[in-house]
Parts: structure tokens; sequence; C-alpha cells
RNA sequence: GCCAGCUUAGCUCAGUGGCCAGAGCUACUGAUUUGUAAUCAGUGGGUCCCCGGUUCGAAUCCGGGAGCUGGCUCCA
């Protein structure tokens, strides 16, 4: 993680003064926030009766600019309290008088003033405005005061700053290069998936090409999972109400479920968890400590309400797949068992091309349910394993849910980013509620440990995510079509189809581009649609019984027997190979 | 949900309140038989997001709604 003060952090709060002052100097009547520097950039909140938008940025940069060239030093001012309130009360300033009360008795109270823009702040700042080399405003979001929907709305301006231009353009660079690679752009393009306003959002229409790569994905889960002991199942939609009063979700979760249906009078709800289900298979028969851990998984589709406003593409939606896991264990079997579902979470991503893993430790809140021992074990169960497995985290105190301690992992993708995906989470608040129960050695009935374990998190947003850290070219075992034949001309067209045929016999994703067009653009064609192979096949070809192999990252790769193409193939197609930066395009 | 912006052909996008709303790509038809990123010609394609209103006249102005996008203190 960054350092809190570093140089840049520090310029670019420095930039969301200017920013302010600029804003105060360009409209009347702004009320001020604050504005800090984030991972990326800086923000400022205003309140203001103008509404801003992008156009108004240019005259914005412009002053800033101004403010810049005026070379304005940042002067701190400590005062006390009194003479705080005085000066904001004086500048008019309510959000301000807000943030004042807020800061604790005793600590230091500061004001930082340039040119004519004076502001209560923490700092540090730069020396002087003239310090401040590059920057651009980015965009503009409405945000509640404290981020509370109670509060008043104001308007964030979002921007970033750099040392020098080129460092601001690389970087300015480097989001068109992130908007090239969204998803939804790609899902289009590419045409993987989409949603329909007559279907409703958030709910996903996965096309064949995006079918086939789930396809994929998912046979390899399950084989993973069936060769790393778990046992695979699957679970009804719907459930009684007196199972989710039972689970506590009708207590605590009902908001993101949806509204109940009736069957036979009695209400039904569509399940946002498959927890309470597995339970139930659990609760069965009687269980034994010998039958002991019990790995259970799931592909199991969920349904949760989530707010219009926080839809976004893949990322977050309302109907998703969990690659859900339920552990059952006795306490001895704690220990190995959240190793191994870490080891196995690690193994899995690597084979997704995802190496770069951190993870945060969320340990017991304030408000828990559960025995304090129970909990001391779990949490060090969990320690244990990541310092087993090499893999750096962080702990973030009290942070777990009131039901028990968990990790979260995240992974970095190719352009940097990191993503949360896999949870291994703790539950002592579930065997409880549903009295859950195995015999142990002793003969007496004990409570038995519940893991949750996600893996991929949903199903959808992983693939998202897939999407975007790839750019679309996917590697060859998980490419939709992994091979196109291109006939040079009509008379290669029966040659063509029996290579298809045999490829289709070795299993391949393949396809022929029967059109009457030139190669060039055949070829085209099949970079654009990413596609990792092509193979072309004229006279030459024919004569020879050869193929031409293209490559989408590398290009023309020659002559090759068909069978040597097919074991190059397979030896390729295989779940780890294949790194991501290969763009699948020229220039 | 809230704030702001956006919504015109399958896609990307033009289009001052005034002829029958356009382009490129795609699709379809025909010609062409092609050697490593776009062959040529022709044809089709529209509830200008939806519902109201103002007006002699609305893609354009006004109101309501939907969807999408960016966000909604760190963090996911």
């Amino acid at each position: 993680m960054k350092d809190e003060h570093s140089e840049l952090d520090r310029m670019r709060h420095s930039t969301a003064h200017v920013m302010a002052a600029a804003v105060c100097r360009v409209f009347d009547h702004v009320q001020l926030d604050i504005g800090p520097a984030t991972d990326n950039g800086f923000y400022y909140d205003f309140d203001l009766p103008h509404r801003l938008t992008p156009e108004d940025f240019p005259r914005i940069e412009e002053e800033m600019q101004k403010i810049v060239s005026e070379n304005h030093p940042f002067e701190r001012l400590e005062v006390s309290r009194a003479e705080a309130e005085k000066m904001i009360r004086d500048m008019g300033q309510t959000y301000k008088f807000e943030r004042l009360a807020e800061i604790p008795a005793g600590e230091t109270i500061s004001f930082y003033k340039s040119g004519g823009f004076m502001d209560l702040c923490r700092g540090p700042h730069v020396k002087s405005t003239g310090e401040i080399k590059a920057f651009k405003l980015l965009s503009v979001a409405g945000s509640y005061f404290h981020g509370l929907e109670t509060n008043p709305m104001l308007q964030r301006l979002y921007g970033t700053a750099f040392e020098d231009q080129k460092t601001l353009d690389t970087f300015l660079k480097q989001l068109e290069e992130a908007k090239l690679r969204d998803h939804r752009k790609l899902g289009r393009e590419l045409d993987l998936f989409s949603t329909s306003e007559m279907v409703g959002p958030g709910l996903i229409l996965w096309h064949p090409r995006g079918a086939r790569i789930r396809l994929v994905i998912e046979d390899f889960w399950r084989r993973r999972h069936l060769e790393g002991g778990y046992e695979l199942v699957y679970t009804p939609h719907i459930g009684r109400g007196g199972l989710w009063e039972t689970s506590g979700h009708l207590d605590f979760y009902r908001e993101s479920m949806y509204a109940p249906m009736q069957i036979d009078e009695i209400e039904y709800f569509i399940k946002p968890m498959n927890c309470p289900f597995h339970i139930q298979m659990y609760k069965a028969q009687m269980r034994s400590y010998r039958d002991l851990p019990m790995r259970w998984a799931e592909l199991g589709t969920v349904y949760r309400y989530e707010k219009a406003g926080v839809l976004a593409g893949l990322f977050r939606v309302r109907g998703f797949t969990q690659d859900d896991a339920h552990i059952f264990c006795t306490p001895e079997q704690v220990g190995d068992e959240v190793k191994r579902a870490m080891r196995f979470a690690i193994d899995m991503w690597r084979c997704f091309g995802f190496s770069q893993i951190t993870a945060y430790l969320s340990t017991r809140p304030e408000k828990a349910v559960g025995e304090e021992a129970r909990w001391k074990q779990a949490t060090e169960s969990l320690e244990e394993a990541l310092k087993a497995e090499g893999v750096p985290y962080e702990v973030d105190p009290g942070g777990g849910a009131f039901y028990g301690p968990k990790i979260d992992m995240r992974a970095r993708d190719a352009i940097g980013r990191e993503w949360q995906m896999s949870t291994i989470q703790f539950d002592f608040n579930l065997p409880e509620r549903f009295d859950m129960t195995y015999i142990g050695q002793d003969g007496k009935e004990h409570r038995p440990y519940m893991v949750h374990r996600a893996l991929l998190g949903s199903i959808e947003r992983f693939f998202g995510i897939l999407v975007e850290h790839y750019a679309g070219a996917f590697p060859l075992w998980l490419a939709p079509e992994q091979v196109r034949v291109l006939p040079l001309t009509e008379k290669q067209l029966d040659f063509a189809r029996d290579i298809l045929a045999q490829l289709r016999a070795e299993g391949f994703r393949a396809t022929v581009d029967e059109r009457s067009e030139k190669v060039g653009a055949k070829i085209r064609g099949a970079q654009m649609d990413k596609v990792p192979y092509m193979l072309i096949v004229g006279p030459k070809e024919m004569e020879s019984g050869k193929v031409s192999v293209r490559s989408r990252s590398a290009g023309d790769q020659g002559g090759l027997s068909l069978s040597d193409f097919i074991s190059r193939m397979k030896a390729e197609a295989v779940p780890g190979s294949g790194l991501p930066g290969d763009k699948g395009q020229a220039g």
C-alpha cells in the first residue's frame, strides 16, 4: 500500500485545493466540503447552485492553471477551536462547520491558505501552487455528504495530477486502454453476452460464444473440485419462508431478497444464498465424526436485489452463479481444511492467469456470536494458512462478520487492478440456528465447524474480470473459437471442411470461413474475433497435405502437417497456459 | 434509491423547430476465386428509448417514466 503522505499524494491534495479555489473563482455561492488525494488522483466535494458538467472543465482547468502560475505559497495557520468556528462562520461554510465539529478535542486545528483561498485542512501541502506540474479534471459525480443517503447530495469533481506532463499522459493513455478492454464493449464486439431491457437490468444473457467459455470454466471447476476432495451438489432456486426465518435471512437480509411468491398458501422466496440448502442436506441424516470433513460445492444461481444505481455490466448484477462450497468439519480438522481451501484457490487462480495475490484477514467484531475459543481457533487457522502459503496479507481488526472471521483474497490483473474474488468465511451462526450436530468419538453430539468458501466469487463477475484481464484475447484453452480454417478459394472448401472435421473430432472448437472473400479479409475477421489460430489452405496446402498456420499474436508460422498442428494445440490448450498481454491485435 | 450526463438503423456515430432523417461498417443479392488485417456493385434496414404536453408543425422544446454510464467518506 502507498505511503499516505507521499510527495505525489501531497501534490494531489494541493491540486484539489487549487481546483476548489478555481471553482470558487468561476462560480458563485460555493459551499466546500473536503478534497483528499485518492489512489489515482484527487477529488473535491462542493455544493453550488450551478450544475457542473464536463463542459465546465476547460474553464476550471484554465483558472487552475492561472492559480498555479500565480504561485501562491501554501500557508498553514494553527488556530483554536473558537477561532476556527469564527473563521468558518465568517466564510459562511456550513459543511466545514460540521467537519470541524468532528475533529476530536485536543487535536490541532489547522487551515491552509493559498492566495485568496482558505480551507480547513490537516495538510500537508506542497510549498506553493507553482509546484503543481501536470493535472487534469476527469469526471463529475454526485456524492452524499459523508456518504450517507440521508444527507444532502454534493457535487464531486474528480481529477488527477502527476509530477510531470509525460507521466500524466501515460496515465491518461492507460485509462484509454482500460476503456478498450472494458468487458461491456468487448462483450458486444465478441458476441459474448448481453442484457435486455425487456428481461430486466442486471440479468445476463449468455450468448453462444460466451456460454462456450463459461462451459470450459465450469467443466474445469467441476473437475478440479472432484479431484480436490469435494462433492458436487445441486439445490433448488426457491425455498419456504420458514427456511429463511431459521437462517436469519428474513431478519437481516430481507432488503436484498425478492418478494415472496405464494404456493399452496405458503410463502416461498428465491434464494439469495445456497447455504441453508446445504445445511438441510447435512441434516438429512445423522452425521458421525467419521463422515467429516464434508466439502460440498455447487455452482448455485442466486438472486439478490441490488439498487438500480449500483448495477454495472457483469460486475454487479441481480442474478448470478456463485461457485459456492461449504465445508463441515470437526475442531481438529479446521486448520488443515483452511490450508487446503487456500491452496486450492491459489492453484485455481494460477490456471486462469492470476498469480499476484494479496489477502485481508478480518477478525472478531465487537458484536459477535459464537464461543470466544472457537473464534480464536478459527482466526489462528486462517492466519497460519496465510503464512504457510506465503500470501501477503493485512489484518482488518474487528472487520469480520458477526458470525465468523474470514479471509478475502484479491488478485492483480494484467493492468494492475486488484479484484476481490475468493472468500474463506467461518460461520458460527448457522450451525447454531439449524442445530447442526455430529456424533463424536465420545458418542455425544457436537457442533461442527462450518466454512463458506467461494473461489471465483460469481461466475458472471469472474467472467467480466477474465475478459478484461485478457482484453478479450482468451488463451487457447478458454477461447470460444480456437481455430478458424480459411480456404483460399472455393476449390479448397472440401479440403477445409475435412480439416474442420478432424479438428472437431479431436475436441477443438473450430469453424471454416466459407465466405467468398479474399484471404486478407478472412484473416482480418479472425483477428478481430480474436481467434488464436488460423489455418490457411490453398492449392499449395492441398498439394502438400499441410496447413499454413497463422497465430493471432505472432502472425505467420509457416506450414505444418495437421497432426503436428493438433499435437501443438493439445500441448498449448491446458489451463494455466497463455499469459495476458497477447492482445490479439496488431498496431 | 439519490445526483449528473447520455439514448437516432444490428454496431459506431452525423443531424439549427420546417421536404420523404443520414453516413460508414454489418446484413441480404449478384459479380469476383482471391496467399497472411478490409474486392466491387446493388438492395434492404428507423416506434429518432417509451408515454403525455406545447405547437399549424417535434428526433429537436416542456413534463413524467425506462435503460445505460460516471459516482455516492477509506475499502471491497
